[in-house]
DNA sequence: CTAGGGTTAG
């Protein structure tokens, strides 16, 4: 029954039943299992070469402890099974255990395939110099490297080398060992030398490559693209008699890199057409195309195709394809679809989750963000990077820089774009010390010269109120954007130097910038904050005419902004009348707010209900409309638009003030009575208003927007937030420090009036920064010419 | 039993 013969049969059966297990699916494993526990079951004992085939297979598909299970059970495994554990362990990322493997094998048995799959395990967990240490040591144990071992090992080198002069040693030593004419071997030099930057010196080896093969093709024209030399990548790939789908691939992929969406879209297109096999990867990339173009519908139509096409259902479909998908819905304004797309993933990875979580804090949903944010099961450099910018642009400042330190103590580096992120949160905050410090991180990390921190350190400094360090961050910036000037020509505006902002937009003009929809808007606020209402109206009609941007809802809303200030409301119902299409809230904000100044109250009605129509939750308009009425004595009309908002369930936003001192962000509200410092504050204002009132400083009691004794009315105004923080901040700063305090809201008139004569008194400069701009106080005089 | 090219997140 059991005779050799017999086992013979029965052993070739399963080992082509075996073979049935490649190549590897999902459904592997299971076949491995079931022939497996059918040889135990019928009492057959897989030894050697059919063992060998199982402890591969479960391997393979990621079942070391089933392989492992099997291997034990040898009582000397051969060196077969010992380099498929190696290899499965090496893969599977448990280095470790693969190396004692590795030394466990007496040198007798080794052989060259075993040290090649030690190598390749270095190589897949991108160490190179391991690599490269471990075939020096096969050479000294006195084994032959062969092909693979060349190619694996200048793998590996392709990551550590970064001089051309490395590269060449090496290419000596493969012509030295007569590998010289293996094209697999001459393909992974290539690839070296692409990878340390050497296209030229790749270029002229590829050249002289006798029997090219696919992979020589892909990996010059990869080079190229690695490279940035597009062009050149393209004619080689236009020159290819075979059209190798990886080549035109690497194209597309490279031209999304570079911006050259249309390029691209080509490429894909052209693809199509030719019947050149598309994959994932051609999908992925066209995709993410989509999404940086802002192409909706035509990255919808790519999501059907793949849909239709491929063989898998949807969730299955390749994790990068997903991925990109996500980031395409998001960046169309879609949130919603991306989280469909996301929930639908069966197998998410880190890509995925970040993609997310960026779709959320970029939408300005930054709840839904921070719980994806804390869900999440493992977080990278980017993960913190998305937040921390997504925190610090939603007006999350505080939360940003807690942010930036938790990463920290993490164990990340922030890169650029978190110290961007971080910056842009002591801008908000107005916290310049912490900011002075990221500055001098920068420097210190040799990131001073990124583009994306530079840019926000200009604001940065502009909104503390430092428009002078401002500047001279701008001008010494290696290449600066359009972001830059941006940033630049609205500090300028933001404190009141409306000319010296024109000035700018000039010299910008003449670096040969092309100004952008931002640049108008900045201008003309410079314009509005300065009366310059003449340059400002001609500005705006300038931008279509001689720039080609046709001015938006938020351009005709500085424009009128403009123009109220001025008190030219005749002017500024022409712009309305004569706009393009329906004026929106910012249009009727801007218009109310000019009312409310020059109390122009019928208009400002008219406005305000507007206003209130469009955006019945915000609670600016119902305040701005109640301030009106209070100014001009209308006290019913004032309690009836506060009620108005009351019973829609609106809640103003509080005020408050606040101001940086020694590296900590102290707040005011009005009235306040919560800081631990109040009664030094108020009796130093005691001690100052009758040294202001012999300057000519006069309460000037309208500001106080409540119906009630006007002695009363004094010490409302005295509570302000505003003023609190300022007598903190000349309380507690160094003698002679300039003072620079924040309010969220627009500041009042009477601390306007107040600071003037405060600053004369103190000797010293104090500056606010309102919800609109800045103020200057020095001897009396406020920088804004009283035009605030 | 061992190698080499193209994909995704700001």
């Amino acid at each position: 029954m059991t005779s050799p013969e017999f086992i013979r049969t029965v052993a070739n059966r399963y080992a082509s039943q075996l073979q049935l297990c490649y190549p590897l699916s999902s459904a592997s494993f299971s076949l491995a299992k079931t022939i497996h526990s059918h040889m135990v079951t019928s009492g057959f004992h897989p030894g050697g070469h059919i063992r060998n085939r199982l402890i591969d297979v479960y391997s393979k598909s990621s079942r070391i402890i089933y392989a492992r299970h099997l291997f034990d059970k040898i009582p000397e495994p051969d060196i077969v099974s010992r380099t498929t554990l190696v290899s499965a362990y090496s893969s599977s990322g448990d280095i470790k255990t693969a190396r004692k493997m590795f030394e466990e094998t007496p040198l007798s048995i080794r052989d060259t395939v075993f040290y090649n799959a030690m190598i390749t395990g270095y190589s897949r967990n991108e160490d190179g110099h391991a690599c490269i240490e471990l075939f020096r040591q096969m050479l000294r144990d006195e084994f032959r490297p062969d092909d693979f071992t060349f190619t694996t090992v200048l793998g590996g080198l392709a990551i550590v080398v970064n001089r051309a002069m490395q590269c060449k040693q090496f290419h000596c030593v493969v012509l030295k060992s007569g590998a010289g004419f293996v094209t697999s071997v001459l393909n992974a030099l290539v690839s070296v030398y692409v990878n340390c930057g050497s296209v030229f010196e790749a270029r002229k080896l590829f050249d002289e490559i006798k029997e090219k093969d696919e992979l020589s093709w892909t990996t010059i024209v990869t080079g190229y693209v690695k490279n940035d030399e597009l062009d050149a990548a393209r004619e080689l790939v236009d020159g290819m008699s075979e059209k190798l789908g990886v080549a035109w691939n690497a194209m597309i992929s490279g031209y999304v890199h570079r911006g050259r969406y249309e390029e691209a879209l080509d490429m894909f297109r052209k693809m199509y057409f030719m019947g050149i096999k598309m994959d994932e990867f051609a999908y992925t990339s066209i995709i993410s195309c989509c999404a940086h173009a802002g192409l909706f519908r035509l990255g919808k139509q790519v999501h059907c195709y793949v849909l239709r096409t491929e063989a898998k259902p949807a969730p299955e479909f390749s994790l990068p394809v997903n991925n990109a998908l996500v980031t395409l819905y998001w960046k169309c304004d879609k949130v919603d679809w991306a989280r469909r797309v996301f929930d639908n993933m069966s197998v998410k990875d880190l890509v995925s989750w970040n993609a997310i979580v960026s779709g959320y804090v970029n939408a300005g949903r930054i709840d839904e963000g921070r719980l994806f944010f804390r869900k999440m099961p493992k977080r990278n450099h980017l993960t913190w990077t998305v937040m921390i910018s997504g925190l610090a642009q939603n007006g999350f400042g505080e939360e940003g820089l807690k942010l930036f330190n938790l990463m920290k103590s993490e164990g990340f580096q922030p890169c650029d774009y978190a110290f961007a992120g971080a910056i842009t949160s002591c801008s908000m905050l107005g916290a310049l010390e912490t900011g002075r410090q990221l500055h001098a991180q920068l420097v210190r990390l040799g990131l001073d010269s990124s583009l994306s921190a530079g840019n926000a350190l200009i604001t940065m400094y502009a909104r503390c109120g430092v428009v002078e360090a401002a500047n001279v961050l701008f001008r010494t910036m290696p290449c600066a954007d359009s972001v830059s000037w941006n940033a630049m020509i609205a500090a300028l505006g933001q404190h009141g130097h409306g000319i010296q902002a024109l000035e700018l937009f000039e010299q910008m003009l003449d670096a040969g910038i092309s100004p952008d929809r931002i640049t108008f808007l900045t201008i003309l606020s410079a314009c509005s904050h300065a009366g310059l209402v003449k340059e400002g109206q001609y500005y705006f009609n300038s931008m279509h005419r001689l720039y080609g941007i046709t001015p938006g809802e938020d351009h005709y809303a500085r424009l009128v902004d403009l123009l109220c200030r001025a008190g030219k409301f005749l002017e500024a119902k022409d712009v309305i009348a004569s706009m393009p299409f329906e004026p929106g809230a910012a249009v009727w904000e801007a218009l109310l707010a000019g009312c409310r100044t020059h109390g122009n109250v019928d208009l400002g009605t008219q406005a305000a209900e507007r206003l209130i129509e469009l955006m019945p939750q915000h609670d600016g308009s119902y305040v701005l409309l109640s301030n009106m009425y209070a100014t001009a004595g209308r006290w019913n009309d004032a309690a009836n638009a506060r009620k108005l908002m009351r019973d829609r369930g609106v809640r103003k936003e509080p005020g408050c003030s606040w101001v940086e001192v020694e590296n900590k962000v102290h707040v005011f509200l009005v009235d306040d009575t919560v800081h631990p410092e109040v009664q030094a504050i108020y009796n130093y204002l005691n001690e100052l208003v009758p040294e202001m009132r012999r300057l000519g400083y006069v309460p000037d009691t309208k500001f106080v927007l409540q119906d009630i004794e006007s002695d009363h009315k004094e010490r409302v105004l005295s509570a302000h937030s505003e003023k609190l923080a300022v007598a903190f901040a000349l309380i507690r700063l160094p003698r002679g420090a300039t003072v620079r305090v924040f309010k969220n809201l627009r500041i009042c008139g009477d601390c306007h009036n107040a600071f003037k004569f405060m600053s004369k008194v103190v000797g010293r400069e104090i500056i606010v920064r309102d919800a609109k701009r800045f103020h200057h106080f020095r001897d009396c005089e406020c920088s804004c010419g009283d035009y605030w």
